[in-house]
DNA sequence: GTTGAGCGTT
């Protein structure tokens, strides 16, 4: 609780000590808050345990001043935690003092990095993007085999969690924003859920949601990029007439009446 | 207007 005078020893944006990023731009990107600003808000935790969540972060970061926002990045695909987070604060001087107290603590017995986020936020867009050219940009695990184009519909997120595919932590919320934060700002930002899905008096818990009981035969282990696309695009609603009489036509293409028989017939 | 597939993960 006690605030510690944090004296107005602005960062230097020409790099804390150690910057490892010689990017040409050299410029915070505003780190997602700043925006203009010279001192960016948002800060980079580096090494995180894997199951490191939000809330995690929340608690020895939020003692330095008011957060606005963490968030963990996953992987898309394999919806593993990626090992690192972004810490954004309200005040830049919170950013920055957070940052030189955190830097090197140990969180769950690991040692964690704090910088200051440099790039902007990524876009989906851009993500997608990067990804194609990218190329092994990740590792050389060329068996996940990117989906090229996966028109939309984004890939399940393999039962993770469901409610949100994306580690958020929900801050306390409380009956009243009385101090820390006033709720003309924005509206508190999006508290409730980014997946735009109306969360009716769902409490923000860690319950899980009872999963549609019509369960696709999909495998669950099977990872999403592993849909199996469409044999023929046959639709299902058919002439309502009379189907094609298949008297005799060997060569229809609904050979899947009968099924194969002891693997005898197989052309 | 935003951005939840956010860079610094082995």
């Amino acid at each position: 609780m006690g605030r510690r005078s944090y004296s107005p020893s602005p960062p230097p944006r020409g790099g804390y000590g150690r910057r490892r990023s010689p990017s040409p731009r050299g410029r915070y990107g505003g780190g997602g808050g700043s925006r203009g600003r010279d001192l960016p808000t948002s800060l980079l935790v580096r090494n995180l345990r894997r199951d490191c969540r939000a809330e995690d972060l929340r608690r020895p970061f939020g003692q330095f001043g008011p957060l606005k926002d963490i968030y963990l990045p996953r992987d898309y695909y394999s919806g593993e935690p990626r090992g690192f987070g972004f810490v954004q604060f309200v005040d830049p001087a919170d950013a920055a003092e957070a940052k030189y107290q955190m830097d090197g603590q140990v969180l769950q017995g690991r040692q964690m990095t704090v910088v200051f986020a440099e790039e902007n936020r990524k876009k989906p867009d851009d993500m997608r993007f990067r990804e194609r050219r990218g190329g092994g940009s990740r590792f050389s695990d060329r068996r996940r085999s990117p989906p090229r184009r996966y028109s939309r519909s984004p890939p399940p997120r393999y039962a993770r969690s469901p409610s949100r595919g994306r580690e958020y932590s929900p801050p306390p919320k409380r009956r009243h924003y009385s101090r820390s934060i006033s709720p003309r700002d924005k509206r508190y930002s999006r508290e409730r859920s980014y997946s735009g899905s109306p969360v009716r008096g769902r409490s923000p818990s860690y319950d899980e949601p009872p999963r549609s009981p019509s369960r696709s035969p999909v495998k669950e282990g099977s990872p999403p990029y592993s849909e199996p696309r469409s044999r023929s695009p046959r639709s299902p609603v058919r002439s309502p007439g009379r189907s094609r009489s298949r008297s005799g036509e060997p060569g229809d293409y609904y050979r899947d009446v009968p099924q194969r028989s002891d693997g005898s017939a197989s052309p």
